[in-house]
Parts: C-alpha cells; structure tokens; sequence
DNA sequence: GCTAACATACCGTCCAGTTGGTCGGTTTTG
DNA sequence: CAAAACCGACCAACTGGACGGTATGTTAGC
C-alpha cells in the first residue's frame, strides 16, 4: 500500500511539476499522480497555496539538510558553512532544474509564498557572516551562487556550458580564501 | 489620440504587471489598459506568449541602453562595462520590483520564452570578460549582482535593509579591482 | 457512533483564442 | 476617373476547456 501522507503528496506534486512543468501543476495532476481524487487531496491541502508553501518548505529544508551533510563530511572545515552552503546549492540545480524552476514561478507569482522562509533566510546570513572573517565577501560569494543557480535553472546557460564548472571553482577558492 | 502601436500595448501591459500582479497578467486587462478590444489587441499579438516575449525583450534592451548610458557617463572608466552592467542591475531593481518579478515568473513558467534572449546573455558575457583582467571574478562579480537582484525583487530581504546598500558599494569597489 | 480519510459529482469563474464582421483607406482595373 | 476589389486595423460576442474549490456522501477504525 502506498501510504498517502502529506509528503507523499508533496513528492508526487514535485514529479508533476518536474514531468510537465509549473504551469502545468494542477490539484487534479496532483490528485491523479499519488492514487487520490482531488476531494481526497483537497483534505489534506486545503487549498494550492498550502500545497505549494508545504512544497517550499520540504524543498529549503533539503537543501538545509544537504548542507549539515556537507558540514559533517568536513568540506566546512575549508570554509565555514559558506562553502557546504555553496556545495549544497550547486548539488541541487545539477540534481533537478525544472523543480527549482517552478518554485520559483510560484515564489514570482505570489511573493506572500515565502513569508515562512524569510526567517530560514535571516538564519543562513547570520550563519554565514558569522563563520567568516568577511561577512560582506562570503554574503556576495553566495549571492553569486544563486545568481548562477538562477542562471542555470532557467536555462540562461547551457548545462554543459565549460565556464560553469570553472566559475564554480572558482567560488569554493575565494570560499576558502575567507574562512 | 492615444497611438495604439506595439510598444504602447506593451507600456501598458507592463503597467497591467505593476498594478495587479503577474497572475492578472490577461489579455483582458492589456486590452482594457489601452484601450483597446480584445481582438484588436490579439491582431496586434496573435497569442499571449508573443505578447510576453515582447515584454521580455523591451526589459532587455532596456536595460542594455541603461549600461550604455552608464557606460557613457563615464562610469565605465573605472571597471569596463561590467561597472556598468551592475550599476544598471541596481538601479532597475530600485526602479521598480514588481516588473521585474513577473518577467521572472513568466520565464520560469516557460523557459522557451528566453531563448531569444540567450544571445544577448552570450553578448553580455563576453563583453565583461574581454574588458577586465580576470574574467572568472568578473563574471562571479555579475552573478553576485543578480543573485542579490533576484533576493530584492523576490522580496527574500527587506528593501531597507541597510545591508543591501554595503554590499552595492562592496561589488563596486570589487570591480574597480579588476578593471 | 464519531472522526479521519477518503470518493463523486458538480459549480462557477476565468481566460486564451475564434468568428465574423465593420470601416476607412489604398490599389487595381474597366 | 470611378467603381470594384482588397487590406490592415479594429471590435463585439462567443466558445470551450481548464481549474480551484464545494457539497455531499461513504467507509474504516477506534
């Protein structure tokens, strides 16, 4: 039996997404991708909104958990949190660009989205700041990275574009130059 | 007589965008905006998309013709033309954030939007490269800009924050560096 | 027998795009 | 030169489908 949880939904609202695009997310896309009627869905989500701020949550959290992974592997120990921070970032968008993509679009589209994350955000800069003898150096240097991971998810850049994986070096370098 | 030509149904689609966000985007409200049928309008762009690709590339060449005032004011004696590009970034997202983060949106809801705009991207690239001695940071320098770009008009930090100016003077002075 | 977890059916609205036509001007042709 | 044919700009009304949400069950477990 597949249980039918919140998360479960969210995955199967993430594969909507990823196999026909942000517009494309429906609640009965949803509903049909996770065996449920939209009533059913409906239930546990009562409206899209909720489903996507859920959808955002799970997603930062991830990319949360990706960096304490990033952390416990020692790549911190070259960089503070910034460069598993950075790491986690380019994992990501190399993982899966359309996801990042539509979350995005909705974030555009309804900037009341990510009130709950603005807190997340806060944290992240203290984190950073704090873990580095350039609080304004380290801020750019991950400001570059979500430049770059926008650029990249929007397909600005082409994926296999060489200067990508030199600019991401690059990044980790002056990541460590400021530890 | 209001001329009703192509670029003023887009000054006043991009007004539509301003006033009522990018989800109200319809072809409707452009109509109405500019005084103008609905038919009349789709005479004039035949599907939403084209209407929105027009958008986008007026957003551009905008901001092209900001760098290259920028650049004519002398700004760009101090660090090529990326001083200029970045200038031009900060002072579009002072202008206006809603613009900008609807085009955003609409972008991420359909990437096929943004291919006619690859070859400026691929233009913009090389011209800060050739014009600045270490071509890697120049373009982190520019990726920095939008990532920060992306954070003011997605509303990730406050517009007032005081942090947000340190960091405009920071990139600056970074490319003063390496001009 | 009460609640959580669903299902079915339906509603209302929004909205891109279509249809078929009007009207003033320009070009063609007899 | 004038009628006829044509054309670009524009409009009002409509269609058709998508989609978010509601209303009303039904069933299984406690």
């Amino acid at each position: 039996m597949s249980k039918v949880d919140k998360d479960s939904i969210i995955r199967a609202a993430e594969d909507v997404v990823r196999e026909r695009g942000a517009r494309k997310l429906t609640l009965d896309a949803v509903a049909e991708k996770c065996g449920l009627s939209k009533g059913g869905l409906l239930h546990h989500f009562r409206t899209k909104q909720s489903l996507l701020k859920a959808m955002l949550e799970a997603a930062t959290a991830r990319e949360s958990e990706l960096t304490a992974e990033f952390v416990a592997a020692g790549c911190g120990a070259a960089g503070g949190t910034l460069y598993a921070r950075i790491e986690s970032l380019f994992t990501l968008m190399e993982d899966d660009e359309s996801l990042p993509r539509s979350l995005i679009a909705a974030v555009a589209e309804d900037p009341a989205l990510l009130e709950p994350i603005k807190t997340r955000e806060a944290l992240i800069r203290r984190e950073v700041c704090e873990s580095s003898s350039d609080p304004e150096l380290a801020q750019l240097l991950l400001y570059a990275a979500r430049g770059l991971f926008l650029g990249r998810v929007l397909n600005v850049m082409e994926p296999d574009d060489p200067v990508y994986e030199r600019l991401h070096a690059r990044l980790l370098e002056l990541c460590a130059d400021i530890d």
